[in-house]
DNA sequence: GTAGCTGCAAATCATTTGCATAACC
DNA sequence: GGTTATGCAAATGATTTGCAGCTAC
């Protein structure tokens, strides 16, 4: 879903903000930006951290932490809490939004749109006087492949 | 919402759930179980640590965790992140279920139920094969206190 | 009795921060 | 050249765990 991205286009979106915000573009941040759109969606930081130092090993862990920060902060990554215990981050195309299926048996990850859903959310937020910013939704089951067989006896 | 509740019938399911699992009924298990109903909804660990402690100065941090996680086992408590960096707990009625709404101005956690999100839901993961076990849906805004003011210049 | 608990302190894990040095603009 | 970034290591904050003594069953 979010695999076809403009690279570049990331790339130039994350300068424009460094640059306003008179912050530096360094060639560790061009480095964590790169592995992050090239990495699985989901990554968590430690993930990130270990793709990164194969190539880059003088990278350390806060660097990635606060790129991470940044990107989001430039509306570029969404960090996600799927009760692992530590957070995961997926690249953001501007202006789309998506929700999660996860899977407990094998921790797939599915992404899915639904307008439906979401002017529902609306209308519920606009009874109680609620202006909304974003949302979380999470759906957890069991995927195709992890679901336990039918018991036909 | 779920601050009508039965607390006999509350003791009574921990009771029988420790019994189920050989585990045994203590006096501080049913202080943290009573505290935990007491309270207002969404504590978190701390707080219901420091709400037991100026009644029962005896009962550790630990225990309270230890607790908690029993109640999660029982089907009793449910645990919340609302990205705050530490989890929130909150009484489960059996079979009962709601989703939130978060100001980001405020901290105010409204909850609400909604039937046709629910079954728009359902369609979704359907649709993907899922099979779905519980869900989480969280919005995220001001509300009608924290939200600026129009500005109709 | 004895397996399961408690309380404390120490351990863990994810994430953040202080600081001296190094890199951008 | 001065401000901002980096990298390490140490700090933090939430949660967990080891262990010696305590308690319910």
């Amino acid at each position: 879903m979010s695999h076809v991205r403009n690279v570049e286009q990331f790339r130039s979106s994350l300068r424009r903000f460094l640059h306003t915000k008179g912050l530096k573009s360094t060639r560790q941040r061009e480095v964590v930006a790169e592995s992050f759109l090239a990495a699985t969606d989901h990554v968590s930081a430690d993930e990130l951290y270990r793709d990164i130092s194969t190539q880059h090993p003088g990278i350390g862990y806060a660097t990635v932490y606060r790129t991470l920060k940044l990107l989001k902060e430039a509306g570029l990554a969404a960090e996600r809490h799927f009760g692992e215990g530590f957070a995961r981050f997926e690249p953001l195309e501007p202006g789309q939004h998506h929700d999660h299926l996860i899977c407990t048996g094998c921790g797939a990850i599915v992404e899915f749109e639904n307008p439906d859903i979401e002017s529902l959310q609306d209308r519920v937020a606009e009874r109680h006087g609620f202006a909304i910013d974003y949302h979380r939704l999470e759906l957890y089951g069991r995927c195709a492949k992890c679901r336990p067989k039918q018991t036909h006896s």
